[in-house]
DNA sequence: TAGTTTCTCCTACGAACGTAGGAGAGAGCC
DNA sequence: GGCTCTCTCCTACGTTCGTAGGAGAAACTA
């Protein structure tokens, strides 16, 4: 993998790419208008972080509208959210099993979820090589 | 909460307590000799991180040997672990089904996994569903 | 065209992280 | 009782992150 990274994305980074998952290319006062007015953060803050996004290839300028700048997402949401999902299973050894265990005893997992997942699980094809894109 | 803090751990600072998870209460010393050999951080570095996990009572110190401080963790594996899904979790909106779906498209999960999460959720005591799951 | 609004771009700054060196204190060896 | 080894404690430094101000350019407005 040397020409598509998969930029490590913090916290606000991803509510910014929230934004731009959800609306579709934006500008940054867009961005910014889409966090919630209270603790709603500075223009130049969503400036600056759109800034870093776009240094990390997870978001380039598409086309300028008067002097603003459009932006959009180049990371899919999934794909980001795969990479957080690795980070944490990396921590855990690769194992997915503390997880599910946490998931059941929290009760953030419904039987209605787990069926779905089986279901999903039975659905797919024999480990394909090829990863098949969703979305 | 004003007494039990859940720190939230660095990458660094998990591999520290997994020493102290795995290996007991230990010394400076002894948790840094658990890293393997390549790519051992220094020394001090370790009692920086140690001293920090100290700041944010992850970590205790529980007797002097020598001029050795012994340090224990006060935070468990599981609770640590747990912080860390709920925090994924939160990013996720706090909806499990992204991170299921990821897991199942990466071959993370297998059958026999969801069986016993089936089994486990089933006999858990029920709890009142705070918030109507959306399908 | 001049004024007002809105953006961009540059700069800054404190907190947290990963990294580590150096001074000095205490322990053990001979 | 020195000498050496080890550990503690303090300090430092580059980076990333969240936060944002200010200068100046561009565009709309009257």
């Amino acid at each position: 993998m040397i020409a598509v990274p998969k930029p490590k994305l913090t916290k606000l980074e991803l509510k910014l790419m929230e934004a731009l998952w959800t609306k579709g290319p934006s500008s940054v006062r867009e961005i910014q208008e889409s966090f919630p007015a209270k603790g709603r953060p500075a223009y130049t803050t969503v400036q600056t972080i759109v800034y870093r996004l776009e240094a990390k290839n997870a978001l380039r300028r598409t086309k300028k509208i008067g002097n603003a700048h459009i932006f959009e997402a180049v990371v899919s949401r999934t794909a980001a959210q795969r990479r957080l999902i690795d980070d944490l299973l990396g921590l855990f050894g690769g194992r997915a099993q503390p997880l599910m265990s946490h998931l059941i005893e929290s009760g953030q997992l419904t039987l209605g979820d787990i069926e779905d997942a089986r279901a999903a699980l039975r659905a797919l094809p024999k480990k394909d090589p090829k990863e098949p894109k969703k979305e």
